[in-house]
DNA sequence: CCTCTTAAACTTTTT
DNA sequence: GTTTAAGAGG
């Protein structure tokens, strides 16, 4: 038996222990939210509740396998095993998989990623000849996800007069059919993409009274996690399922809501306790994780945000220092302060490389902090980036094996038809798609009988198109009688992608090598674990069915080796850090450029910083740069405006950085190379270094300001130890100078990004001694 | 039908 | 700066 009292704070007791009806808890960043959930669920077990009767629902793999696992601590693997515990997509595939008749599928349909759907909507798209200027692919693919995600099918979109109104405004009045036949063709191909799996699990309890009743029932106790992150489908699915019992317990946190761009709605737990009567609202406000400045920080951050449920989160933890706050000249200054404050901190305070984390707003900046940690041997591991099943060579082996669980499937089938090469081209593929859709039937089926169904090839393109029939249709075969792994292995080599990826040995061919390799024994490490879990055949459906919905394979195998952690802030949702800097803290970069006219999505944005400040327990380093590469050309920024909403008790700013927050966004990009910034520059000068002459009181008026666009300046007076700041590298001192004319060069060694040589008819710096 | 070169778009964030 | 689309040439 636990003991919950002695396990959890009186608050927490309560959350656990109130199960006869909804409710919410409310759970401030930190506060034991899973720690919450987990106990809940081991009460319920303890309570009579058998493990298959409780159905807990996550927004990530990773988080649904961790409370597995802290589970599994508490009760046992064989009591933790049989819970229903997992993301909402894949719950709902497990259902809609046994249910797949009641909507006209079959079970074994293939679930289409995001590149896959966004790819047929560009086919679709280029069908209907329409402009894909007008018509952009990504621009349709966000419309679709977020009517599927508000339930809307595409005979309701059609015939909502204010969709069409608005459309009509846009002039985009074609969208409509897009999206049906979006429908259909998935339809065809025997696929849903990733919101299908909610709306038609939605449909299917809407038309099927006796399913959805069967599920009401099978499931007595319903738990979602992060119910500020869920969407309108999600949440009347979660009003389907709870039906009149209504044991529904929610946990979230609305100040940490981060994904309406997906769809998410705030309003969800903003009203929950209306939307399910008698809701219980409990709310745990003790901060058990950072330092209380941290949490203080935090508070005075999203206190500026209108929207959001009240509640005073405290910590008793130590006081701990004021975040840091740092500026930069550059990106790449950035980079460096950074990871330099890193091996700082790790040699002399010995913190450990895995008690660091870097949280950026946009993947696109992980690069700058890669070089620096590895130019300085430091190692670190990426989150996210593109996932081991996004990479081309994987993609394609999975096409394969797709056809081979379901040939119709409409992408796989265009992605391999002609790969390896087989002299199959667009010509030849576009009468067969043509002709599928005549017929309304998929690729697949043309290709079995292509004369019948209108095509005139050639007999040559005949037979190559009957090669590649029979060599699926042989897959296909197989597919029922040997397992996964062996499968794989057949198509790999069969298929003739070996052959095509071990042709030469190329830098890339031997990655690309790797990854097979890694593919295939990942699929018999499947095999094996199923088949001693006492499944005797482990096929190629039930392989695809467990990866079709992996994002992050988080690699556990060395989660335990010290390691700096780079990640977005995203993915950093859940996790927490020693000491965390938040960089790029930018106009424009954080928050975002895209959300300027929308107070909505600004505070979005501000809810993002607030999740970034607390994923850390000690310390917390903000910075951001003047200057930074951005679409390849540079450009200029200024400081967040967020910054300027943390209280100023808790936010620490170096010296030179003491006027940050009158730095106002200027017209033009010249203003930031003005007095201001020298008066900066000296203050950082004296900290950094001691020994100067002290005859630089007034510098900010004697400096020259140089034009950004002046690259003939006079470099007159440079000479061998003086110091110079420059644009982008900030401050460095002149090695050696040599060169005549316009080859004249500089040899400088700088604070932050050591030695480099300019070119001083390009250079773009000023003297400053 | 294939491949190489060039142009353009792109970046939020993810199941 | 990187990746993908389109166009020319073979």
């Amino acid at each position: 038996m636990i003991d919950y009292t002695k396990e959890l704070n009186p608050e927490q007791l309560q959350a656990v222990e109130y199960c006869d009806g909804p409710s919410l808890v409310i759970a401030g960043a930190g506060s034991g939210k899973t720690r919450v959930l987990t106990y809940k669920i081991a009460y319920l077990l303890e309570h009579g509740y058998k493990p298959w009767s409780i159905l807990a629902l996550t927004f990530t793999n990773k988080a649904a396998n961790e409370m597995k696992q802290r589970i599994a601590q508490e009760v046992g693997a064989n009591m933790a095993k049989h819970l229903w515990m997992g993301t909402f997509h894949s719950i709902f595939a497990r259902i809609l998989r046994v249910e797949s008749e009641y909507i006209g599928f079959k079970s074994n349909f293939t679930i289409y990623d995001s590149s896959d759907s966004r790819s047929l909507i560009k086919s679709i798209i280029k069908e209907l000849k329409l402009d894909d200027k007008k018509y952009k692919p990504n621009m349709i693919q966000g419309l679709i996800s977020r009517a599927k995600n508000a339930l809307v099918t595409p005979a309701a979109y059609s015939s909502d007069p204010e969709i069409l109104k608005e459309l009509m405004k846009q002039n985009v009045d074609q969208i409509p059919l897009i999206y049906s036949t979006y429908w259909n063709r998935c339809r065809q191909a025997g696929a849903m993409d990733f919101d299908d799996l909610l709306l038609y699990t939605y449909i299917l309890f809407k038309q099927h009274e006796d399913v959805r009743a069967k599920y009401e029932n099978a499931f007595e106790y319903i738990l979602v996690d992060e119910y500020q992150d869920t969407n309108y489908a999600q949440h009347c699915i979660i009003k389907q399922l709870s039906g009149n019992r209504n044991h529904v317990c929610v946990v979230g946190d609305d100040a940490q809501s981060i994904y309406s761009f997906r769809g998410a709605e705030i309003d969800n737990i903003l009203r929950f306790t209306t939307e399910f009567k008698g809701a219980k609202l409990f709310k745990l406000e003790q901060n058990y994780r950072s330092t209380q400045m941290i949490v203080n920080a935090a508070n005075s951050l999203i206190d500026k945000n209108r929207m959001q449920i009240r509640k005073k989160v405290f910590s008793k933890n130590d006081t701990g220092e004021p975040l840091e706050l740092t500026k930069a000249y550059s990106d790449k200054e950035e980079g460096d302060i950074v990871v330099n404050r890193i091996a700082d901190m790790h040699r002399r305070q010995d913190y450990e490389y895995n008690t660091f984390a870097i949280l950026y707003r946009t993947n696109a900046q992980s690069r700058i902090f890669e070089e620096a940690l590895r130019k300085k041997n430091i190692p670190y591991r990426i989150y996210g980036g593109l996932s081991f099943y996004q990479r081309k060579e994987i993609k394609d082996v999975m096409a394969y094996f797709r056809l081979a669980v379901n040939p119709m499937d409409e992408e796989a089938f265009k992605r391999v038809l002609n790969y390896p090469l087989r002299g199959i081209g667009d010509t030849t593929l576009a009468k067969v798609v043509a002709a599928a859709n005549v017929n309304n039937i998929s690729l697949w089926d043309v290709l079995g009988n292509p004369i019948e169904y209108g095509c005139k090839f050639n007999s040559s393109t005949l037979s190559k198109l009957e090669g590649f029939h029979s060599m699926i249709s042989s897959f296909i075969e197989m597919s029922d009688t040997t397992d996964a792994a062996a499968l794989g292995k057949k198509i790999m080599e069969d298929s003739g992608i070996l052959k095509d990826v071990y042709k030469d040995n190329s830098p890339e061919d031997l990655s690309r090598q790797q990854n097979l390799d890694e593919l295939y024994n990942g699929m018999t490490d499947f095999v094996q674990t199923r088949q001693e879990e006492g499944n005797e055949f482990v096929s190629m459906n039930d392989f695809l069915q467990e990866v079709s919905l992996l994002t992050d394979q988080d690699s556990d195998k060395d989660a335990n080796t010290p390691k700096v952690t780079l990640l977005t802030v995203h993915s950093a949702k859940g996790l927490e850090f020693g000491n965390v800097f938040v960089v790029g803290m930018e106009d424009g970069l954080f928050p975002s450029a895209m959300c300027e006219y929308s107070p909505r999505a600004l505070e979005e944005e501000r809810r993002l910083f607030y999740v970034a400040i607390t994923r850390a327990k000690e310390h917390c380093f903000l910075s951001f740069a003047n200057l930074r590469y951005m679409y390849g050309k540079q450009s200029f920024c200024n400081p967040s405006p967020f910054l300027k909403d943390i209280d100023r008790n808790y936010l620490r700013t170096d010296d030179s950085n003491k006027n940050i927050d009158i730095i106002k966004p200027e017209a033009s990009f010249k203003p930031h190379f003005t007095s201001l910034r020298s008066v900066a520059l000296e203050q950082k000068q004296q900290t950094n270094t001691p020994i100067q002459k002290p005859s630089h009181q007034n510098r900010q008026t004697t400096l020259t300001v140089k034009p950004v666009d002046d690259n003939a300046a006079s470099y007159g007076g440079l000479e061998v130890g003086k110091h110079i700041e420059h644009e982008r590298f900030g401050i460095g001192e002149i090695n050696a100078i040599e060169g005549v004319g316009d080859n004249r060069k500089a040899k400088v060694t700088f604070k932050n990004v050591g030695e480099k040589t300019l070119l001083l008819r390009f250079a773009r710096f000023k003297i400053i001694d």
